[in-house]
DNA sequence: CTGAAAGCGCTAACAG
DNA sequence: CTGTTAGCGCTTTCAG
């Protein structure tokens, strides 16, 4: 592999004025860039990142920050599309992307390997509603620079999440819209940020439609499948004429124990879900349901970092993102088609 | 952040002792040796990876490229687990995972954005049955070392894959176990390496029980849903009694496409796929299929990765490793059991 | 067993 | 506009 210095003598310059000319700094005499340039071509020059890295302090690599736990829940439909939109991102702007798992509990040595491992810049975390980590914060009061993919209450650090209140309040609204009037809802655990915001959401709706919140028609679960079936079965004593479930996985319990109790969606009971995993499709009846935009969601992550890392006056700006949803119709709300 | 040089000052050492300590190298007086470890846990120092890896031209980062199109297809349910088992398996070692996408045809941007990068000091490439490739090729012939996670006969790099021929026939001889006789199968493109070992799997199947191979009954799709039930719809014609799919992708096609013909699986019809991706114990009925052990794909090949990387001699070992796949009865080869 | 010295390949003031 | 001079933080001979 040659080296800056080969191509220093290669063109008969100063290896400074070849790094300007890699660097794309002004004021190099054009003859000279081209001279070097050639160079460059000819030795087929490739300017080392370690030791760029080393002159820079900065290596142009990104981490991203998994939690174990992720990748075998329900985020499973959404992690490797934002995956795919953040490398994309970044190879756009020419960083490159490691990868970090880490542990609920943020040990010591996931903590120490994943960060102090000193060859990432900055990193994108995916909160998922299922940790209550001790180590990104540790990492941001370090100065260490941090984008949350999700809202993280306990953290003031930049974010991008989708709007879950917005769409939260979409699905409920179509519900209403198409003529149902007693809904319920099947919530996520209360206690996280999440299922807070969509349960704000459908209120929202309720309230837009100056119908009153009835509580029995509320029941939590835990965003797994058996949780929405369980929950389900509770809500049908209250008969609703439509659910509004914070999550197609538990949407697709709800519709396992409506059936069982010899009920037709959406005849009898409708239904909307929240996320479009790809299965929401494939049951029967498909879901309808609230789309995310998730590799979206990985592309600004990425700006939202790059913006923090390449401009640190600008924190200001950007901060705690939040990208449209989008509401997918399908059959188990009873309205196929609502233009 | 502390250096290696005020660590050495710290306990009145050199440098070169401090990082001989470090390292673990044998031949440090056990009495300085307490001393420098005394003064890194104070100073809480780490070693600067990128520094490190200027001096030793190694920087513990082993690459995982991706075929852009396999993030979208079938493979999806592949690639998650399978990067998980890369990443754990390299931070236990001491390895850092960098993620790259690249297109089918290599382009010379995503070649000098991937590879020389210079960060990786090997990769790990994710072949696809939908690329081809001349990256690859490439890379490896100028030294770098390169592992495939399934075959790509135009290479000998080290590779790990499941056993595909022997997890078609274990398929296969299971329909003919429980009785079935008129056999067809769906295969992937009979070009690419997947679909042709998964096809002898199935005729050493067929062999085994004395059956001769009826051109009729062998059907080829591309892998998608659709075309396993378009695949199907013409099988329908033969009337067999079972079919061996070559993908559960594929399978969950075949079984729309017998229910649409009017017929029931596994009464009318009985099915076996490939893969057990997630979706196929949630079909309605839920497949019969071969399930492959994807995460300790990704551990395997680390490992191989890291042999070669470790001890540049090694090369004849472990090449080409092939790993068993397992039989999952469920309901759609009409067989519930076969203890 | 330990230290001195010389880089790894690049960037970044500072002169000129 | 260009060259000189110092490093970035660590490893690695080579002496001692």
């Amino acid at each position: 592999m040659a080296t800056l210095k080969d191509v220093a003598e290669a063109a008969g310059v100063s290896r400074a004025t070849v790094s300007r000319v890699i660097n794309g700094q002004a004021g190099v005499n054009p003859e000279t860039r081209t001279r070097v340039l050639r160079a460059i071509d000819q030795l087929n020059y490739r300017p080392h990142p370690v030791a760029r890295g080393l002159a820079t302090k900065r290596t142009r690599i990104i981490g991203v920050f998994v939690p174990t736990t992720v990748t075998r829940l329900f985020l499973d439909h959404f992690f490797p599309p934002l995956l795919q939109g953040v490398v994309q991102a970044a190879a756009g702007r020419g960083y490159n992307v490691m990868l970090s798992l880490f542990s609920d509990e943020g040990d010591r040595d996931s903590y120490a390997h994943s960060v102090h491992n000193g060859y990432m810049d900055g990193a994108i975390a995916v909160v998922s509603a299922l940790m209550s980590n001790v180590l990104l914060p540790r990492l941001q009061a370090e100065g260490f620079p941090l984008v949350t993919v999700g809202r993280w209450p306990a953290m003031d650090a930049p974010s991008v999440d989708v709007d879950n209140r917005a769409g939260a309040r979409t699905a409920t609204e179509h519900l209403l819209r198409i003529g149902h009037r007693r809904l319920g809802t099947i919530t996520g655990p209360r206690d996280l940020p999440m299922p807070q915001d969509r349960h704000q959401g459908f209120e929202d709706a309720l309230r837009s439609y100056g119908i009153p919140v009835d509580r029995r028609l509320v029941v939590e679960a835990d965003l797994t499948e058996l949780g929405g079936m369980v929950a389900m079965q509770r809500l049908l004593e209250e008969k609703p004429e439509a659910v509004f479930v914070q999550s197609d996985t538990m949407a697709i319990g709800a519709l396992k124990a409506i059936r069982a109790a010899g009920l037709r969606v959406p005849q009898d009971i409708a239904l909307v879900g929240f996320d479009d995993i790809p299965l929401a499709s494939l049951v029967e009846p498909p879901l309808t349901t609230i789309r995310q935009p998730i590799q979206l969601l990985g592309h600004m992550a990425v700006e939202l970092l790059l913006d923090v890392l390449e401009n640190p006056g600008n924190k200001n700006a950007h901060r705690q993102l939040q990208l449209p949803t989008e509401l997918v119709v399908r059959a188990s709300c009873g309205a196929l088609r609502t233009r």
